[in-house]
DNA sequence: ATGTTTCTGTGTCGACCGGCACAGAATTAT
DNA sequence: ATAATTCTGTGCCGGTCGACACAGAAACAT
């Protein structure tokens, strides 16, 4: 199995599942090559030889991830019976797996590379398009839930895929927060209850009892806004 | 309103605004001093003199952003007569806010900072915090609408409101993903159509059809996991 | 034993980081 | 006019960034 010349001193999987570990906890720009070395037990000229650069080695590192933390999801979708399970089960499971003590809390693939410099705009897009798979994984399974006659057949599931990557997504930044598990689950009970409604045909609106006319805020102007208001400063707040 | 000395040959206001959308654009580490100083047209120490450090000159920015940004939430939360329309006009605005052509996408607050190196940790935790406001406001609009019998008695607000909160930081991660504004609005559609299952006791499990025993899911090991799954390599993707 | 190959550790490269010293320019106060 | 004050632009600081040259060490083949 060994090569021709000097036998590598370290283990390889090992080294990447700590550079993992370190991309995860801080994310890709943030983390120096200082960082890595230290974490990974090797000098610098050792990582760029076993894994070329600091950016393939961090795509090794998102496939490890998707490996070994998003095996069980993928497998939740295509193996359990319905839809309706296997989307609770990819939910419970991230409430637990983003609070796991040992682990950072978050997705990687959500939080390591939100924002960087245009330099490492093709690290960005990584992620990315790794993020819209896993939406467009979400989506085929609600595609076969309606040929099975387990969704109604005018369901939007694009727009119904789309809520739950949201509410995932929305989670991971919950985690980082310091949100705990129950946290996430009492989120997920909620995402879980909306079910039935969620699954509502791409013409419907609000359906239920919300019928509403409109937004009805004072359209000022066609300004943007934050996640959620706060006029004074921030304060303490423990929650 | 001049001072003794020679005046200020740039606009301060104006300056801080095109910080302000660097920062929003590429986030906290990732805006180095010449972006910052080729953005607002000014040398650095104009720029030190007037905002004091890289680290002052974020927080101002982020001051701004939820005074101009957010401060139509805030108002809507407090003046909309029920709760369920204030939301939803939280809800419509980010969608339309967050996919706005000649701001940024997404939001500011939610993924300037997501992840940074261990030294600007102060950074991180200053956006939490406003994010946690955000929250912690909602929840006391909801408590509002608990006392007016808008909604049931044994609301759990704080879940209710993190659930929305939830949602919102997702939506900044879809946004950033290219998401269209009525990408959005299809699922603030579905997160307002399950408002009255939202609105759950703090002590129910899912409620309607939901009452499963568990994810069901081989418990393989305590792992964590992603935000979505995929097995093989993300590929293209569409959506 | 000798050559070939491959890995390891030291040291360092140019570039850029955030931050600031310094001198000159522009204003007010006297 | 002259002094006092404040801003502006040039230039540079020590430190760190990602990346690699180089020589020595450790395995193989012959």
């Amino acid at each position: 199995m060994a090569g021709r010349g000097r036998p590598r001193a370290f283990d390889r999987d090992t080294a990447l599942r700590r550079a993992m570990e370190v991309f995860w906890t801080q994310g890709y720009e943030a983390t120096s090559m200082t960082d890595l070395t230290s974490a990974m037990g090797i000098a610098s000229p050792s990582l760029y030889a076993a894994f070329g650069s600091k950016e393939a080695l961090f795509r090794e590192a998102v496939t490890l991830y998707d490996a070994t933390e998003g095996a069980p999801m993928a497998q939740a979708l295509t193996e359990l019976p319905s839809a309706r399970d296997a989307v609770e089960a990819v939910l419970r499971w991230n409430a637990r797996a983003y609070t796991a003590e040992g682990s950072p809390s978050g997705c990687m693939i959500v939080l390591a590379a939100t924002n960087c410099s245009p330099a490492n705009a093709p690290v960005r897009d990584h992620l990315a398009t790794w993020r819209k798979a896993g939406a467009r994984l979400t989506a085929r399974r609600l595609d076969r839930a309606v040929q099975e006659g387990e969704l109604p057949a005018d369901t939007d599931t694009e727009a119904m895929a789309a809520f739950y990557t949201t509410v995932i997504q929305g989670m991971s930044v919950q985690a980082r927060d310091g949100a705990t598990g129950a946290d996430l689950d009492r989120t997920v009970d909620r995402a879980m209850a909306a079910w039935e409604v969620v699954a509502m045909p791409a013409t419907a609106r609000p359906t239920a009892a919300a019928a509403r006319p409109e937004p009805a805020d004072d359209r000022s102007k066609p300004a943007d806004d934050r996640s959620a208001p706060a006029t004074t400063r921030p304060a303490s707040s423990t929650a």
